[in-house]
DNA sequence: TTTCAATAGTTGCATATGCAACTATTGAAA
DNA sequence: TTTCAATAGTTGCATATGCAACTATTGAAA
């Protein structure tokens, strides 16, 4: 057993068991998004979420809240604007910032995922107690502060 | 404040929390492996770690710790042996079956940049008691049962 | 006014991913 | 032996992603 201290030690770290829950999630998530057979993707799903909060935010901040790379935002967009869920509106106090708004077809299925969102929620807290909930937060905040410190660029 | 019950609250609770803390952690990984300037993705570093750990797994093992589709491995190998970081061999005894082992570049490769997930692992962990780990890793665990019993496929 | 660094968003290129359909092979039942 | 469902891996197609270089626009300094 000396030798397990010589190498990365995959069961006992934090990270790996971090990865591997999100991924369980996203699975399902994304599992449970096909059985609606409305071809929409996860991250897409998480787009209509932030824009149905608060339309009509700018790319930047859209790229911002969903902690994506500007140029992923900018296709992810295409694709869901092609799709009819959204538009884009150039500002007319500052031409290069654009606008996103919902359309109403996006609204409509945005209320249609909410339930499938709910559930995924509800799935991951099963058995966990209020008190478990609020160590976890605790941590993941302690975890986020430690990469926020290092991590200049979004 | 009655509206917020009204809507997917994503403050108090645990997914958003998880998926943002890993998308952070990814980050950091993926810049700490860019300033090596070996042009390895994360992904293909949880493959070498994996092979390290246990040389000649079969694609199908390997898809399956590393929680990909197999379809996906493929490509990913495809890659990485391409840049001559392994080799696939088919089996003698199942023609189906390719074993996938490290080359010595493979094999060096991967102790370079051990350093740089050691590095990941502690950052972690940084301000992170030896409770609070406990704590998170019995929670996750948890959430993983929950999904673990609603998954079928990999 | 002119100049030019900063900013918002886009595009080219490369990688990663999943689903569905495919090929090759295996092994058990007929 | 022959047949055929099951299995391992691959490929086509579509989406998502990040970096670097790009265009258009802004706004402040010269």
């Amino acid at each position: 057993m000396l030798k397990k201290e010589k190498n990365l030690d995959f069961e006992n770290a934090i990270g790996p068991w971090l990865g591997k829950t999100v991924k369980l999630v996203d699975f399902f998530l994304q599992e449970s998004l096909n059985e609606l057979d409305l071809g929409l993707t996860k991250e897409q799903v998480i787009v209509l979420k932030r824009l149905h909060d608060q339309d009509g935010m700018n790319q930047n901040e859209l790229a911002f809240v969903t902690l994506r790379n500007k140029s992923s935002l900018t296709r992810l967009l295409t694709n869901m604007e092609r799709n009819g869920y959204l538009v884009r509106e150039q500002s007319t106090i500052d031409k290069r910032i654009k606008h996103v708004f919902l359309t109403q077809l996006g609204k409509d299925i945005f209320l249609k995922i909410r339930p499938v969102l709910k559930n995924v929620m509800n799935t991951i807290e099963q058995g966990v107690t209020e008190q478990e909930k609020g160590q976890i937060i605790t941590i993941l905040k302690k975890i986020q502060y430690n990469f926020n410190s290092k991590i200049e660029s979004i």
